[in-house]
RNA sequence: GGGAGAUUAGCUCAGUUGGUUCAGAGCGCCUGCCUUACAAGCAGGAUGUCGGGGGUUCGAGUCCCUCAUUUCCCA
C-alpha cells in the first residue's frame, strides 16, 4: 500500500469523528464508574465560533478525553445560553432592516422573530465544536431558555423572594437609552473620552451681583439641579453657609449644602448635585434630603422638566445649553478635560445614570461561604492568583440588578394588581398568583386584574445554575444524574467572567445543593493578536477558526492554540503555531510510514535495538511521570510540551535511528514488535490533543478488532524503570554530539565511516558501545592506553576520545579549540577556589554544598591537566 | 483613586523550600546538508547585567525595601 509522503487530516478527520458518534463514545449514563463532568461554558445560542472558544473548547477536550482513557465515565454537558441582550439586540437589527421596528411588535410577536432566529442561527457554534473534535455527550445539549430550566429559574427567583434576598428597589441603574434597559455595573465598559469641562456661575439668591461658580462635563443637567454642595472645611466658601443659589436658566432657587464629599482641589471646589442623574449626587441627596428631579426621557431625550429642550436628545442640548449659557452670561469658560464615561457593552451607548425599580438580589450572606470555599481550598484556582482577585471582588460584594428591559429571556415571575409600591405578588404562574394575590388584597382578583412584570431576568440569572440545572437538579432534586454527576470536576473558563458567572454558579451551588458546583476552575487567558490586542470581530484581526482547521487540520490547531497558553496567562496567537502543530502531526505520520514499511525476517536482534528498546522504554516512564504531574497541575501546555519533545526527539530522533535498519534491510520481529507497542503507547498519549491523528494510525498500525479504538484506551500506566540506563544513554549522547561536530566541523560526510579510539580514565559502561557504532557511523570503538597522536579529540567525563586525523586537518582550527576550551576551564577553576578560599563558605554552607565544591575543583584541575597535554602535543 | 498581577534569550514562557536537574524550553535566527520516514525534514551553533537601584545572607531570578515600566479588575 503506498502511503502518502503527507499526513492529510480532513478525510480522516471526518471519518472518525463519524465512527466516535456511531458508536456513542461521548455519551455518558450514571455507572459504577468515577464520574468525571466538565460543563461546558455556554456560547451565546446565535454566536460563532471565536479563537477564545478555540482555546477554551481544546483544553476542555483533552481533559475529557484523557479522563476518558484514565478509565473515569467522562462527561462533558454542552449547550447554548440565551444571551438576553446580544440575542435580542440581533434580532432588532435583523427585523429593522426588514423595516419592522420592534415597537410596532407585541411581546409574543417579537419572541416568535427571536425563536426564528435562534432556531436558524443556534447551535451553528455547536457544529464548529464538532469539527474541533469535541467530545461533547451531544444528547445532553441544553439550553438556558430550555422548558425545565426555565422552570429552575423562575422557581429560584421565587425561592430567593421568599427568603427575603429577592427585593425590588429604587437604585441608581446603568440606562442604556439604545437598548432601553438598565444594565448590570459589569455590562459597563469605562473609557476615557476628551470632554470639555464647563464652569458655569449661579447668582446667590438675595444678593445684588454675587456669585459662585461651578465645574461640571455634563451643563444639561443644570435642569436637573437640587442643590450645590462646598466642602465644610473650605475656607473660601465660608461666606456661603446657609445660603442658596439661583439655577440659570430654569431660575429655581435651590440650597447650598455642605459636605465634606467634595473634592477642594476638582474644578472650583463647588459641586453642583444632580440626584437623578448621577451615582455620587444621588447618594448625596439622600443624605441631605434634596429633590429628585429626573429631566430624561428613556431614550436619552429631555421631558418637560428640560422646558425649552424638551425632545430634544440629551447631546444636542449639551451644545445648546452651552450656548444658551454663554449667550446669557452664565458660562464663565471652557477647559479641555478627560474623563471616564461609561459605554454600553451591548450598543456602546453612553450609559445614563437613571433612578429606576429595578429587582435586586442582596448578595453578602450568599457570598460568604462562596468566599470561604475558594479560600480554603475547597474550590481550587487555577492559577492560584486569581484567588486575590475573587476575595477582593467578594468582600466588597454589592448587590446584583437582575432585571433587564427586554422581552428576550425569563419574564419575571411578579404580578401587579395596582400601583403601589407593595401591589404585587410573586408566583410562576397566574393561576397561582391569583389566590395569592386575592389573600394579599383581602379581595376578589381575578386573571384581568394582573399585569405581570414586564422584564425580564439577567442572563446571567439563569447561567448561574448551568451547572446544577443541566442535570434537573433544581426541578428534581433527587434524581440520579444530578447526584452522580454533581459536584462537577473542573471548569475552564476565562477570567473576565470571574464575577459574572464562576463567583455566582459557586453561590447558587452552595444555596441550592449545599455543595461546591466544581472542584477546580482553569481560567484561560484572552486570545491576543501580534500587536498584543484582544482578538475580536470589531477589530477584524482573528482568523476563522474552521478555515484554520481546513488548513492546517485539527489536530494542528489544537495544538497550536494550546502550545503556549499556561494557565492564566493570555495566548498571543501567531499562525506560525498552528503551522508548528501541523509540522508536528506530519512528524507523527512519517514515524509511521518509517515503521509500516519495513519487512521482516528471521533475523538476529541487533545488541544496539536491544538496547535502544531498554532505553526508550526507561525514558518513555521518566517522561510519562512529568506529563502526568504537568496535567495534575493543570499545566497542560508543559504535559504537551513534554510530549512533543518525547515523541519528535527522544522516539523519533534516536529511538527510530538506532533501531532503523539500514536501506532496503529487514528488521528483526522482535525489534518491530517492541516498536510497535511503543508506537501505540505513544498514540495513547497524544489522543487527548491530537485526536484525530492517533486514532488514524492506531488503525493503520494493527488490525484492530470492532470496538478497539484509542479513544477508549487505557491511558499508559507508569512503570518501574532503570534510572542507570537513562545516564548511559545521556553520554552516548554527548558522544554521538562530539562525533558528529567532528564530522560537521572538518567536512566529513556522514556516510564516511570513521574509527573511535578511547582511552579510560574512570570505570565507563561499555553497554552503548554497539549504539555508538551505529549512530556515529564508526568502522571500529576500541579501548586503548595511550593517548593517539594525530587525532581529533574530546573528552566526556574525564574520559579522552581520539578520532585519527583524516587527509586533511586544519591543526591551527584544532589548537584553537583546544585553547579556548582550556581558558574556560581554568576561569572556572578560579571561581570554584575563590569559594573555597573564603572562610566565611566554608563554616557557613552545609557540607553537601562543600563536597560538591571540592569535586568541581578537582575535576577541572584534571580537566586542564589533559587539555594543556593534548596542546603540547598538537605542536 | 482602590485592588491584584507582571517584568528571565529576538518572540512566548518554565524556573517549587535561597546552594549543579540554575541560568532553561519551544519558536525564531545562523551554518551545513535534497543522508530513500519526514525540506512540514536532518545535523550543528549562537543568544541573557534574570527591569534599575539598595538591602538581608557565606551564597539571591528566588527573600525584603525602593524606583521604573506594564497588564487586568473595580470606582
Amino acid at each position: 500500500m503506498e502511503i502518502p509522503k503527507t499526513y492529510e487530516p480532513l478525510q480522516a478527520e471526518e471519518k472518525w469523528y463519524a465512527h466516535w458518534m456511531s458508536k456513542n463514545y461521548f455519551h455518558s449514563v450514571p455507572d459504577e464508574r468515577e464520574a468525571y463532568t466538565i460543563v461546558i461554558p455556554p456560547p451565546n445560542v446565535t454566536g460563532v465560533l471565536h479563537m477564545g472558544h478555540m482555546l477554551n473548547n481544546t483544553i476542555q477536550d483533552v481533559l475529557v478525553r484523557r479522563a476518558r482513557m484514565l478509565g473515569k465515565n467522562a462527561c462533558w454537558v454542552p449547550g447554548t445560553d440565551h444571551a438576553s441582550i446580544a440575542t435580542e439586540a440581533k434580532v432588532v437589527q435583523k427585523l429593522r432592516t426588514e423595516g419592522i421596528k420592534k415597537s410596532d411588535l407585541t411581546r409574543e410577536e417579537f419572541l416568535k422573530h427571536a425563536f426564528e432566529w435562534k432556531d436558524k442561527h443556534g447551535g451553528i457554534i455547536l457544529e464548529q465544536l464538532k469539527k474541533l473534535g469535541c467530545s461533547c455527550d451531544w444528547e445532553r445539549t441544553s439550553f438556558t431558555m430550555d422548558p425545565e430550566y426555565s422552570q429552575s429559574v423562575l422557581d429560584v427567583f421565587i425561592d430567593l423572594y421568599k427568603k427575603g434576598k429577592v427585593y425590588r428597589s429604587v437604585r441608581m441603574v446603568n440606562w442604556d437609552p439604545e437598548a432601553l434597559t438598565a444594565l448590570s455595573d459589569e455590562e459597563v465598559l469605562h473609557k476615557e473620552v476628551n470632554s470639555k469641562l464647563f464652569y458655569v456661575r449661579y447668582k446667590i439668591a438675595g444678593s445684588e451681583d454675587e456669585w459662585l461658580t461651578i465645574a461640571t462635563t455634563r451643563p444639561e443637567t443644570i435642569l436637573g439641579d437640587s442643590a450645590i454642595c462646598i466642602n465644610p472645611t473650605d475656607p473660601r466658601f465660608n461666606h456661603l453657609h446657609g445660603k442658596q443659589a439661583i439655577v440659570p436658566i430654569s431660575n429655581r432657587v435651590i440650597p447650598i449644602i455642605q459636605d465634606e464629599y467634595v473634592d477642594i482641589e476638582f474644578g472650583t471646589g463647588c459641586l453642583k448635585v444632580t440626584p437623578a442623574h448621577d451615582t455620587n449626587d444621588y447618594e448625596l441627596g439622600k443624605k441631605h434630603n434634596l429633590e429628585t428631579l429626573d429631566i430624561f426621557n428613556d431614550n436619552g431625550t429631555l421631558n418637560e422638566l428640560g422646558l425649552h429642550y424638551a425632545g430634544m436628545d440629551r447631546f444636542e442640548v449639551r451644545k445648546a445649553i452651552e450656548k444658551e449659557l454663554y449667550d446669557k452670561g452664565y458660562l464663565v469658560k471652557t477647559e479641555d478635560h478627560i474623563n471616564k464615561v461609561g459605554f454600553s457593552e451591548r450598543t456602546d451607548a453612553v450609559i445614563e445614570p437613571k433612578l429606576s425599580l429595578q429587582w435586586f438580589v442582596s448578595m453578602k450572606d450568599l457570598a460568604e461561604p462562596a468566599l470561604e470555599n475558594v479560600m480554603n481550598g475547597n474550590i481550587n484556582f487555577h492559577p492560584e492568583k486569581f484567588k486575590n482577585t475573587y476575595r477582593h471582588w467578594m468582600e466588597n460584594v454589592k448587590d446584583w440588578c437582575i432585571s433587564r428591559q427586554l422581552w428576550w429571556g425569563h419574564q419575571i415571575p411578579v404580578f401587579y394588581y395596582g400601583t403601589g409600591s407593595e401591589d404585587y405578588v410573586v408566583a410562576k404562574t397566574i393561576e397561582e398568583a391569583i389566590p395569592l394575590a386575592s389573600a394579599k388584597t383581602g379581595k376578589t382578583i381575578t386573571a384581568a386584574d394582573l399585569k405581570q412584570d414586564e422584564d425580564v431576568l439577567d442572563t446571567w440569572f439563569s447561567s448561574w445554575l448551568w451547572p446544577i440545572s443541566v442535570f434537573n437538579g433544581l426541578t428534581d432534586p433527587e434524581n440520579e444524574e444530578i447526584n452522580y454527576y454533581y459536584p462537577t470536576n473542573d471548569l475552564v473558563t476565562a477570567p473576565e467572567i470571574m464575577f459574572f458567572w464562576v463567583a455566582r454558579m459557586i453561590i447558587a451551588g452552595y444555596e441550592y445543593k449545599g455543595e461546591l458546583p466544581f472542584k477546580n476552575v482553569y481560567y484561560t487567558g484572552i486570545v491576543r493578536d501580534k500587536l498584543g490586542r484582544k482578538m475580536s470581530k470589531s477589530l477584524g484581526n482573528s482568523p476563522d477558526p474552521i478555515e484554520l482547521i481546513e488548513k492546517y487540520g485539527a489536530d494542528g490547531v489544537r495544538m497550536g492554540i494550546l502550545i503556549s497558553s499556561p494557565a492564566g496567562n493570555d495566548l498571543p496567537f501567531d499562525i506560525s503555531q498552528c503551522e508548528q502543530g501541523r509540522n508536528f502531526t506530519n512528524k507523527i505520520w512519517n514515524a509511521f510510514r518509517l515503521v509500516s514499511n519495513w519487512e521482516v525476517r528471521d533475523i538476529e536482534q541487533p545488541a544496539s535495538s536491544v538496547k535502544a528498546i531498554e532505553w526508550f522504554e526507561a525514558k518513555f516512564n521518566q517522561q510519562l511521570i512529568e506529563i502526568n504531574e504537568s496535567f495534575d497541575k493543570f499545566r497542560i501546555s508543559e504535559a504537551l510540551m513534554s510530549t512533543y519533545k518525547l515523541i519528535w526527539d527522544d522516539f523519533c530522533s534516536w529511538y527510530l535511528e538506532m533501531i532503523k535498519p539500514g536501506y532496503q534491510q529487514p528488521i528483526d520481529a522482535l525489534t518491530l514488535e517492541s516498536t510497535k507497542v511503543f508506537f501505540e503507547k505513544i498514540l495513547k498519549i497524544i489522543q487527548p490533543f491530537t485526536p484525530f491523528i492517533a486514532e488514524e494510525i492506531w488503525h493503520l498500525i494493527r488490525e484492530r478488532e470492532e470496538g478497539n479504538d484509542v479513544i477508549l484506551a487505557q491511558w499508559p500506566v507508569v512503570e518501574a524503570y532503570n534510572p542507570i540506563v537513562l545516564a548511559g544513554f545521556t553520554k552516548m549522547e554527548e558522544v554521538i554530539t562530539n562525533i558528529r561536530n567532528i564530522r560537521k566541523q572538518n567536512n566529513i560526510a556522514s556516510k564516511i565511516k570513521m574509527d573511535l579510539f578511547i582511552k579510560k580514565n574512570e570505570e565507563v559502561a561499555t553497554d552503548f558501545d554497539s549504539v555508538i557504532i551505529k549512530m556515529g557511523n564508526l568502522s571500529q570503538l576500541e579501548y586503548v592506553n595511550d593517548k593517539l597522536q594525530n587525532a581529533y579529540s574530546f573528552m566526556v567525563n574525564s574520559n579522552e576520545y581520539f578520532v585519527p586525523f583524516g587527509d586533511t586537518i586544519d591543526l591551527e582550527a584544532e589548537k584553537e579549540k583546544i585553547q579556548a576550551e582550556l581558558e574556560y576551564t581554568k576561569g572556572f577553576l578560579i571561581s570554584v577556589m575563590k569559594k573555597l578560599d573564603n572562610e566565611k563558605f566554608v563554616a557557613g554552607a552545609p557540607e553537601k554544598v562543600l563536597e560538591m565544591e571540592r569535586k568541581k575543583e578537582a575535576d577541572s584541575l584534571q580537566k586542564i591537566a589533559i587539555l594543556e597535554e593534548k596542546l603540547s602535543g598538537l605542536n
